[in-house]
DNA sequence: AAGCCAAGCAACCGCATTGCT
DNA sequence: AAGCAATGCGGTTGCTTGGCT
């Protein structure tokens, strides 16, 4: 342990110029052996009592970011990919506080999951990913995508502890078969899938593009921090037809779960026969959706 | 096989905050 | 209360790796 001297701390080993860059196995070694001996904390210290040629800085990042034993290794599962877009939509920026509320991942790891992933569709939409907007999006299309994922494997999970003799059916699997009409698509007029709405009856699908539920939602009662249904249910919308879209299909490839996906060309967006004004439209829309919006499973891609 | 490029991630840097003297 | 060191946090950089030509 260190020595006092001269009201400075002196240890074996501190001589020599600072290493910078990626650590070395032996240096892994080092730090890992002096903390398990003598704890964390006291990092300047620490960092030239253990003999490494480090900043205690350097040290503190390697061992919280790498070397401590509760780390979590791999890819970020669906529930917490779920957990950080809605957090990161509370807070903002806040990575350390995010990561309290994901053990064993570091904030480090969100920051570069958000800026690798998160970040990447922002620029494929063409959107600041610091904007409503996106928020927005985020809220509307890939949170609900995510907590579909969640529950699939879940009941994947219960369907295997289960057994083949009594596994489960998957919440979604009997919607009806969607009657889609075609509509003018929004990228060539922006307001025409809005206006669609206001003239639709009844079961019909009119909302081609998410940047049309975006605009809606603006007014929308942020029901999606309470309500899983709703996350559904808007997504049935984004289902519909955007997923003919490659920019948005990359959001799928975000989430590395099993093979099931939904089919677009049938899902349906049923509206109710009541006349719609464009006014409370919005409002309506988005507080309903549990009632109006049904979607059929097809399952396993190719059926 | 070699070179190029982009994505992902580990690590660094600077500033802010906290705690101790 | 002030000064200083340690620690924490978020932004940024640059290295590694894998895919493509």
């Amino acid at each position: 342990m260190a020595k006092v001297a001269n009201n400075k701390i002196m240890c074996p080993g501190e001589d020599g110029e600072l290493r910078k860059g990626p650590w070395t196995l032996e240096e892994d070694t080092l730090l890992t052996h002096y903390i398990a001996r003598h704890g964390e904390g006291r990092w300047n210290i620490l960092a030239k009592c253990a003999g490494l040629k480090r900043t205690g800085k350097s040290c503190r990042l390697r061992w919280l970011n790498y070397l401590k034993p509760d780390i979590k290794r791999g890819n970020l599962t669906p529930q917490e990919q779920l957990l950080i877009l809605e957090l990161h939509s509370k807070w903002g920026n806040r990575w350390s506080k995010i990561a309290h509320h994901l053990p064993g991942r570091t904030d480090n790891e969100i920051k570069n999951y958000w800026r690798t992933r998160v970040q990447k569709q922002a620029r494929q939409l063409n959107i600041e990913s610091n904007s409503k907007k996106f928020l927005d999006a985020v809220r509307c299309f890939w949170i609900p995508r995510l907590l579909q994922k969640v529950e699939q494997t879940s009941a994947a999970a219960a369907a295997a502890a289960a057994g083949p003799q009594n596994s489960i059916t998957p919440k979604f699997s009997n919607f009806t078969v969607p009657s889609v009409s075609p509509v003018s698509s929004p990228l060539e007029n922006p307001n025409q899938a809005v206006e669609n709405l206001s003239s639709v009856t009844s079961n019909q699908s009119v909302i081609n593009h998410p940047t049309d539920l975006i605009n809606i939602s603006d007014t929308y009662v942020p029901q999606y921090m309470t309500s899983p249904n709703a996350y559904v249910n808007t997504n049935t919308v984004y289902n519909n037809q955007v997923l003919l879209n490659d920019s948005y299909n990359d959001m799928e490839g975000l989430i590395s779960v099993g093979s099931m996906s939904y089919d677009s060309s049938l899902l349906e967006c049923q509206m109710p026969d009541a006349n719609w004004g464009c006014d409370d439209m919005a409002y309506t829309l988005w507080n309903n959706m549990d009632d109006i919006w049904q979607l059929r499973e097809i399952g396993e891609r190719g059926n």
